[in-house]
Parts: C-alpha cells; structure tokens; sequence
DNA sequence: CTGAAAGCGCTAACAA
DNA sequence: TTGTTAGCGCTTTCAG
C-alpha cells in the first residue's frame, strides 16, 4: 500500500495525498476527507525510508546513547527531550550497544535523518579529529569531554563535571572525615576512560594531604557493572585487604561494594564510609542512603540543547561547559 | 557525497560502487581497491533510507521496547539479541516513550525497514483486533500476554509469566510465613495492565485462605515508579495504617516502600515482610536483599525468539508460552 | 485547489 | 567483471 495506492482509490492524485497527510492546508475539505478516509479504511502509513529521502531539510537532532543500561541517563534523557521539544526540534534518539561505535552511527543517521545537530550522551573522552571528521553537522558532547587533548578547544563542545576535580572533591570528604586508609573503585586507571580521570582526582586528592597512594588499595573492576564492582571488592576483602573508607567511581560500582562489605561482616558506615558520584535513583533508597556527588542532570541536559542550539544557529562558538555535582549526604559516611 | 560522485571520482560505475559496498563477490580486486580508497579517503557513508526504500527483502526483525528506564529488561535485551544473532536474523530496537503508542511505531518500521517479524517488550495486556490490524509481520508479545480476553488465541503469540498465578504465589508465600495482614503495592487494580492482575492474584491468595481483603491496605501508585511507590507507602503509614508483610507487584516498587518502611521506624523483616516479583540486578544488591520471585529472563528472551522464528518461516502456529518464576530467598521476609 | 513529473540515493536486473 | 537503467515511495516544484 502507498499514496499511489490511495490517491487511485480516493480519485485524486498522488500530490494530493501528500498533501494530506503533511496537513498542507491548500486541499479542499472534500478531498481532504476523502483520502483521509481511503486512508483509515486501508490503515495506510506513510514509508518514512522515502520521506526521508525525498526531504531535504528537517527539523532532527540525533541523540546517541550509550549505555542504555545506565539509569544515570535516564534523567538527562527526559531533560535533553523536553528541552529539544521546546526548542523546536524534533529528536531522534538511538541507543548503541557496547561494540558499537558511536560515531559511525551518527554519522549514519546524520545522513538518514538529515540531522541538523548531534548530541553525544556518553562517550569516550579520547576522539581523534580524524574519527570526529565524518560528522558534518554540529554536535556536543554529555556528561564527557576531550579530557586528553586529541582535540583543540575550538572544535568541540562539551557539558560535562571536572571529573578530576570531581573526584578529587569526594576523596576530600573522606579525608575530612579522618580516613587515611582509602581504597579506590575503578574500572580502570589506564584507558582513557573517565575511570581513569576519576582515579587520578584520588591519586590529587591523597597526595595534598600527604597519604602515600598503595596501589593494594585499588580495586579494578574491569568494567563499570554492579557485579564486577562486588566480585572485584569481595576479591580485595578476601585477601585480606582492608581500608576505613571506599571511594568509588560510580554510584552503581558503590553498590555493588556495598554488598561485598556487607558479607564480609564490615558495616558502612560504622567499619567503612563509603562515597562515590553521579546520584542515581536507587542511591538514594537504599540503606545506608549513599553519600555521593550527584550530577546536575536536568542543568546538563537543556546546557546541550542551549549549546547545539546555538551551533546549528550559526551564533556562537565551541566551548566546554563544566558543571559541578553537589554532596547528597546519604549515611554511608562517617567521622573516625 | 553519494554513490555517484564516489564512482566519478573512482572512473566506475555506481553498480560497482554498490557491489563493493554491499561485498559482492563479482567485483575486480583492481576495482575494489580503487572505490574502497575512495570511499575511505571521503568518508563516505551510504545512505539507509534509500537502502532501506529499495531493498525488497531483508533480515531484520524489529524489537519494541516500553519503558527503557527498567533494568528489568536488560537481560531480556541481550538475550533477544544474542537469540536473533544466531538465528540469522538483524535487530533493529527501538525504544518508545510512554507517549507513543507501540503498534503505531511497530507498524512504521514495518514498513521502514521491510521487517520480518516484530518482538514487543513490554506493552499492553488488552489490544483490540483493529489495534493490531496495521501489523502485517508475525509479533510475539514477551513478559506481557492478552490476559483480558481481546484477541482470540489463534491469533497472537506471547511469553511470559501467569502474572495472576505467580503473584498468588508470592502472597502464599507470606502467609505460610503466618503473615495476614498483608499489603499489596500496586500501580492501579483496573487499569488491565499487569498491576491488576498481580492484584487479582493477591486477592485470590488471601480469600483462599479465608482472609478478608481490606482495602485499606492496598497501597496504589498510579505508576511503577520508585519513587511513587515510597510516596504512597509513606502517606499510607502516615495514616497509621499497618500490617506485617507487604506485596509489591515490582522490585522496583518494593524498593521505594523499603525506604518508606525504614523511614517510619519499621526493619524489614523484622517488623515487616516483604516480597515481589521481577528479580532486577540491584534487588539481589540491597540491604535487605529482596526476596523475590525472578523472572525467567534469559529463557523469556529465547523462546520469543523461537516463537517468532517459527511464525516467520511459516512453521507453527500462534502459542502463548507461559514460563514460570523461581522464589529467590533474599531476607526481607521472616515467619511469624 | 489539483495534477504531472522530476528526482532523493540506492539496489538489482539486464545487457554487454 | 562492468555499465546502463528502471524503479523503491515519497515530496515538491511547476503548470493549469
């Protein structure tokens, strides 16, 4: 079924029915009803393959997710929507498995859709210009950002925390709290990841203070998974391993530590703190609350909006936009 | 930048183009080599929507997914697609808002993307017959069925768990721990979404073992939300109401009335019991660990794609699978 | 207000 | 092995 199929059956032409069913408004009311008619009757939808072909511009921005998963996007999701929908745009969003790549696909897309603008929700934070070169519609870069120079300042734009600082920020607490003995959660201190950016944050924050960094304090996960993060601190524990307080990379991996502290008889806070950052959903119900850095998820989401917006108008220029978390004290820390 | 410019610029024509794009083997190694150098040195990307338009047939079976935020339907996700992988066949997911209606997106991509079959991950238990009657590809429905009679069972296929039956079972298993004051956490109970019917089960339990359902301790949401699930377990306490064991319809859910419950002063499962249905990662995490009734999600996964396999390929007919839970002991429940 | 006709970028006969 | 060409289903001038 297609329009030619109905414009043969309502009698009219197949511009007509185009133009039905993009509600232009030079159709007569009689022909209108007709084709709308033809149209209910034969449950007709439009080949969007052939639209999208056809139309030259569109009014698309490609939301590219990474990590589905991630409850921590959830938030952002809504907020980057709601914000595009204001502004008059349209969004297309596509989530993207774990071997996929995320710039192919929106490369993709940018050609599919006509995309006007590309906002990047998680991603890594080490592109080479050469990778980004495929892409020739503005786009922005959420909650990551060029953290290893590959890219000049002037030709990317970023919402994103100071993971570093971030980090360094949280292990703060925990040394204003007393603790010395601070073990690190991490997937990873090697990988350009924003693991790695989060691990030297600790490393900064340890050595201001004084504390030797022992590498038998960190637990690398591998991953960011919840269950990684129990295996690989349960592993820690049992070799006997021990600290007074945990700081964890993500709110996820904190919970996951959680558990194995638990198990292995060591209560948070009272044997352990424990502090990690993001603030998603589920870290606020559990007990004890976690005590994490949460991210300014709505203020992150319509930042990307404001700042492609902008991009796609031809008004201003490329920036890195930093936002900072604020400390939800839940009541997993403690004073030692 | 299309096919056309790159076989100018590569001195061939665009059906040699095509033929080194999509790997056919009639193509001179001579030649390939030159359009690939092409291509590469123009990052060029063909265009889907005008693949997807004149491509008669392929292999993608579409996967329909409500409500991405669950984390419940991450394993199904995965198995669906390692399931579809070896079948042969291509997934191509999308997610819907909870605005969009599903089979108006379904149908689309039907038509989109030459679908052969439709898999729906979450979705309604009462579509009519002409809801339905824009799909011209077999579907199978998974984790949900046609549970309020609308279709005939000829004609729709489904896997997943007797939601009446196993929520039976969870408040069976409440009451064989000696609990009869036992409040239900539930979305709505006439809204023909699974809430109701967990709710029916919970009713049946109770009145099967001569206790009198008191609708002061159904505790309805109006969503599954977390968050809306400790609202209304709070505002429920509040009222002074109180009973010795809860049943939640979802993890989820039950995680929100944890924290309502631990709010008010009462230890689960010291004071309170409580049990649900899902098995979400993060249930198995928390303290108390849930104990729940976990969903089969792995085998879920599988069978909808055997299901859909077969109605694709002709075979077999329409069948709803129905699987069942297994009670994973966490220790949110004690006998009384 | 309506229709005819020219493509959008690509694949797949068909011919060479 | 390669090139030519006819559409896929739709939107959009351009005439009428």
């Amino acid at each position: 079924m297609t329009i030619k199929d109905i414009a043969r059956i309502s009698g009219v032409a197949v511009s007509t029915v185009s133009r039905v069913i993009n509600n232009h408004p030079d159709v007569s009311a009689e022909s209108r009803e007709k084709v709308m008619a033809v149209i209910r009757e034969h449950n007709f939808i439009p080949n969007n393959s052939a639209r999208d072909l056809v139309r030259t511009k569109s009014d698309a921005v490609g939301l590219i997710v990474r990590g589905s998963q991630n409850t921590f996007f959830v938030d952002i999701i809504h907020s980057i929507e709601s914000a595009l929908d204001e502004a008059g745009y349209t969004m297309v969003m596509r989530q993207i498995g774990s071997n996929d790549n995320e710039i192919t696909c929106a490369a993709s897309m940018e050609r599919d859709k006509r995309l006007l603008g590309i906002i990047f929700l998680g991603g890594r934070s080490d592109y080479s210009p050469d990778e980004l070169a495929v892409l020739s519609v503005p786009y922005v870069f959420c909650t990551f950002t060029n953290s290893y120079g590959t890219l000049k300042n002037t030709n990317y734009s970023s919402v994103s925390i100071a993971d570093e600082a971030e980090a360094e920020k949280a292990v703060n607490e925990l040394i204003a709290r007393g603790h010395k003995q601070i073990a690190a959660l991490i997937s990873a201190s090697d990988d350009h990841s924003i693991s790695q950016l989060r691990y030297l944050g600790y490393v900064k924050a340890l050595k201001d203070h004084g504390i030797t960094v022992d590498d038998s304090l960190i637990i690398r996960c591998g991953t960011f998974n919840m269950k990684d993060a129990y295996e690989a601190t349960k592993k820690k524990l049992a070799e006997g391993v021990r600290f007074t307080a945990v700081f964890a990379i993500a709110d996820n991996m904190a919970i996951g530590a959680m558990r194995a502290l638990r198990e292995a008889g060591i209560d948070v806070p009272g044997d352990c703190s424990l502090i990690s950052i993001d603030g998603i959903e589920v870290s606020e119900y559990i007990d004890p609350m976690l005590s994490t850095l949460t991210q300014p998820m709505k203020e992150m989401g319509r930042k990307s909006v404001e700042q492609l917006s902008e991009l796609i108008g031809g008004t201003g220029r490329h920036s890195q936009i930093t936002v900072t978390t604020s400390l939800r004290e839940g009541a997993s820390m403690r004073q030692i």
